[in-house]
DNA sequence: AAGTGTCTTCATAATATCTTTATAATCTTC
DNA sequence: GAAGATTATAAAGATATTATGAAGACACTT
């Protein structure tokens, strides 16, 4: 079963970013930009997950929590700028179930969905393995299989690879492949990518120099091979 | 994964004998002196089974299960005093899943956790006995042996091992992991568990420094040696 | 109330990773 | 095949994460 989540944001940016993210791992993502359309949407899409971000216009996070928890059990994850303990513990005190602070990594975001669906008692969601040529990724052990052996990588090559191979085929910019593997509203260098790439080559291609997994496609980004 | 009882009883000793038995029994136990306290730790703590005392000041074990009812669905085992039929008839007929009179022996509350426990379709075909590299961690006996030698551990660190060990190669992040050995889920910290490895390697990792068991997958979490 | 053992928190040292920079290699276009 | 642009690579510098020791909090025993 597909689980389905509620992104509520007034940063048109950070809420396209995270639905992005997240429809590429498996869910289905309903979003709102304000408290008032959130409540409508929390109702007609029955989510099984919110992540709500406190500050918003018209009607804030907390707010839309203390009416939206009158007739709906459903986990919250809130998202705050700010550092301040106490809005963990206003949260926490209104039935948040966790919290993150911005600006975020979407694998942090991740780590967190996961955990709350779970302590729900909610399976697990999708097929977390991808398979293609003879290489295999499953992101819910963390393991990366090239043939036979293991191998290992660091969060930033193993969040790049795991982009890569969700669309074999499919050319990811630079500025793509950047948001994925940064802070949600980093400024990032898009140079950053080719190491990270070259560092990635060198551990799961036979020879590096003429890859046959991740292809560059000059002038655009790269890929992942078809095959 | 290790079980989670919730013993409910006004009576300070029995809790403490209770709770001391069953957790050498490798379980994990959370405690409550009344209705109104087990209200909120069977919510917070999610407990597999609840012990529960049916005479009680303020609120007796009738009405905790009435009111706990309304949302959750945990077994519960009645202790009672009295020999009186219609106790069990009225515990029975509220749902309680087994009752056991006062006084009684630790081994027969112990074999009636089991057969609750067993036959609430609760899964746990895990095999008792986790058995990888060279160390054998017993969740019966909550023994654990490295090489030919028993190691003492505490209740924290066997958790975490027997999670660990429960999927070798499968990498648990430290929220994953604080699930399992604390019972309310946002309490946590999750440096905590840096901590618990740290004191866990002293004593099953012949040198801690370069760990041949328990490995540390940076950015992500921990995982139990593949071998 | 003191004592033991465990768990948590905190501060700091040790590591691993990520980013940047500079230069070499490669590709595209003409 | 040459010029200009793009990508690959190595190495240094900046950041982030983890390891560790020690102090304080907590729970249970005596």
């Amino acid at each position: 079963m597909v689980k389905k989540i509620l992104v509520v944001d007034d940063e048109e940016r950070l809420v396209s970013l995270v639905k992005a993210y997240l429809e590429q791992e498996g869910y289905r993502v309903a979003t709102a930009q304000d408290g008032k359309e959130a409540l409508i949407a929390a109702r007609a899409e029955k989510p099984d997950l919110i992540i709500l971000d406190i500050m918003m216009p018209e009607m804030d996070g907390y707010e839309f929590m203390r009416l939206h928890r009158r007739d709906q059990n459903t986990p919250i994850i809130l998202l705050t700028a700010k550092v301040d303990e106490d809005d963990k513990v206003v949260g926490l005190e209104l039935g948040a179930d966790d919290y993150v602070t911005k600006p975020f990594r979407p694998r942090e975001l991740l780590a967190r969905i996961r955990a709350v669906l779970r302590r729900s008692g909610e399976t697990e969601p999708t097929a977390e393995i991808l398979h293609h040529a003879d290489i295999t990724l499953d992101r819910e052990s963390h393991n990366v299989k090239v043939g036979e052996s293991f191998v290992n990588l660091t969060p930033s090559e193993f969040d790049l690879l795991a982009v890569l191979m969700s669309s074999p085929g499919r050319v990811f910019s630079r500025l793509d492949l950047l948001d994925h593997i940064q802070g949600v509203a980093y400024g990032g260098y898009e140079r950053t990518i080719d190491v990270h790439i070259k560092n990635l080559r060198s551990k799961i291609e036979p020879d590096p120099r003429s890859p046959r997994y991740i292809e560059t496609i000059y002038g655009v980004g790269y890929r992942f091979s078809r095959e």
